[in-house]
This record gives structure tokens, sequence and C-alpha cells, in this order.
DNA sequence: ATTCTATATTTTAATCTTAAAGCAGTTTTT
DNA sequence: AAAAACTGCTTTAAGATTAAAATATAGAAT
């Protein structure tokens, strides 16, 4: 209540200044924790979309999914898609008819159930997978490669508790 | 080079098993750490903007914007709008449309530049940013009182650490 | 002063995203 | 089996986002 309320910020790619940077003394070590949390999250995520797409002509969404289809070779659904993907079924089916239109997934009707599509990787888009996801890992790597393996073990410790937490608040 | 390559998964606020839950053994530490962050920072960010959105009838760009102009009540102009939020120019003409016809915020030329507009909130934008920062503060301390204060100053200077390095990598 | 260059902003085309509405096919009730 | 309810998917409308092109103004160089 008596607290000093607060001015957010998104970060992004563009500037220079972080939402961070531009905090007041006065605000709350949550709100200053979360407004951290999101600089370093965009600032990883921004790295990832522009390498996937400078080096790959891809963007981050594609890349997922196909992620997804990698893991399940027998293909996928597209309401498993969305889910496993967490987004609605309506992106999902913008996301399939890009990359079916580039030819790196492939569609074909399910034989048990004519509402469904079955969704996989084409032998070009495994091959193209392949090789994007070891670039992929290699950049997370080695961003991430400020932290020792101590450090990335607490931190993913804090954000389990975090994120088990934050699970429960909602409603 | 003999790792395990991967598959990634943005986490959004559909389903329930989000990125991290789909990991397979094999991936890399740095990695597993990734869609963990990825996984907490999004389910935070949607919990905000499910409550601006029900709550106040607002999304978390404008309210971001409507932030800025909180901070700077001598007004900016829309170049420097643009830097704080870290967003192209294009986005901020648009955000700033919509709050300027919701009568939130306003724009003036600038006597010296007649290039520049120069923002500002209105008595009602100033009013309505007052509540709903109250309000988003509160809730960014909820969805963080899973931890400590003492876990929250560890997170931050961890992350601190991560964005300190992060911000070097790229190139 | 004219031309060149740089800055501020908007516009346009593309992508991603959601929520809600609609359609088609399946399953359950009666 | 007919009706009702549910599921899978697509479409639509709205918003956010970027990059690139287009405008308009300012400042510098000649």
């Amino acid at each position: 209540m008596g607290r000093n309320h607060v001015k957010l910020t998104v970060a992004g790619k563009a500037g220079q200044a972080d939402a961070e940077t531009r905090l007041t003394d006065g605000d709350h070590q949550a709100l200053r924790l979360w407004l951290r949390m999101l600089a370093c999250t965009n600032l990883i995520e921004g790295a990832v979309r522009e390498r996937l797409k400078t080096e790959f002509a891809i963007t981050l969404p594609r890349f997922d999914l196909m992620a997804q289809l990698q893991r399940s070779p027998a293909g996928l659904s597209m309401s498993e898609l969305s889910q496993r993907l967490m987004v609605t079924g309506g992106n999902v089916t913008g996301i399939v008819a890009a990359l079916e239109a580039e030819g790196l997934i492939a569609r074909e009707p399910d034989a048990a159930d004519r509402r469904v599509s079955r969704v996989r990787l084409t032998e070009a888009g495994r091959t193209s997978f392949e090789r994007m996801a070891e670039a992929h890992e290699d950049w997370i790597i080695d961003l991430y490669a400020g932290l020792s393996a101590e450090e990335q073990a607490d931190l993913s410790k804090l954000l389990g508790r975090l994120k088990a937490h934050a699970s429960n608040v909602r409603n």
C-alpha cells in the first residue's frame, strides 16, 4: 500500500539501457528482480532469434515447432502441437502452413479420425533441423558460459522454486 | 560437438506441460536452464498480461508505454519512447495512436523541431496508471513470494552475472 | 542558396499471437 | 437412429512486432 508504485518496461533488442537499468531506488525488490529477469530472458531470446534468422533464415516459432516434431518421429496432430508448444490452435495452423510451404514438414490425414491431420518432418526438414539444433545448443552454452556449472545449478534451483510457487498463485 | 542436439519450446499460457517439462536426459545443463528460465518468465509475464487485461482492460505494451511517460512528466518524443521501451519506432507509432485514441496520453508538436512529437500522460492517463501500477507491483510481489528475501537477492545476483556475460557474447 | 546528409516519424508488408466464431466429424444420450 | 454435446481444425479480427521504404525537417558542406 505505502510502496512506491512502479514503472515497468519490456526489454527488446533495440536500444541500450534496458528495463532494469531504468529503475528507481524506491522500487520493491521483487519488482527489480522481475525486471532483471525479463531483461535477461529477452537478451537471450533476442540473440537466439537473431541468429536463427541470419544463419538459418528461420523464425523461432518455426524452429520450436520443428523441434517438437523431431522428438516425435511418428508425427503429431495439430492439437498435440498446440499443447506442446503451449499456443492456440489457430497459431499452429499458421506456422504449419508456412513450414509446409517450405517443404520442411508434411501433413497426412489420420486414418482413424478424419478430423485430424498428422504432421511430421520431411527428410529435408529433419536434416535442416539437425544442423540448426546443434548450432542452437552451442549458442545457449556460450550465452550461459558466464556462470559456472555450480552457479547454473543454483540458478536452476531458484527458478524451479519460483516456478513452483508462481504456478499456484494464479487465480 | 558430440552433444545431444536439442528440442526447444517457447512456453505460453495454454497447455499444462511447459517447455522444460519436455526435456530429455541427454540435454545440456545450459539448455535445461534456459528452458526453465523461459518457462518462469512466460509464466509471470502471462499472469501479468492476463490481469492487466481482465482487471484494467489494457495490454502490457500500453501499460509499459504509460510507465515510461509517468516517470518523465515533461513528456517524451517518439524516439525517446522507442529507445526506452527498446522497440522500433513503427511500433511506438501504433501504441501511441491507440493510447491517444483512448484519451490516456496526448501529443503536442515540439516548438523547436517540427519533426518531433512530444507525448505525455493526460490527467486521466496519470490517474489510471497510478491505480494500475499499484496493483501491478502487488502482483509481482505475490508471484515472487515463494522466494525469501535472501533467495531473491541470490537470484538477482546470478541473473546480473548472466546478463553481464550474455551482453558481451553477442557478435 | 543548394546540395548532401542525418534525424524523426509514419507507412507498409510480413510474422506471430490470441480469442472467438464457425465447420466438420465423433461420441454420448436419449 | 436422432439429438445433443464434444473435439479437431480453420478462419477472422485485433494487436504487437520488425525491417525497410517513404516523408518531412534539420543541419552541414559546398
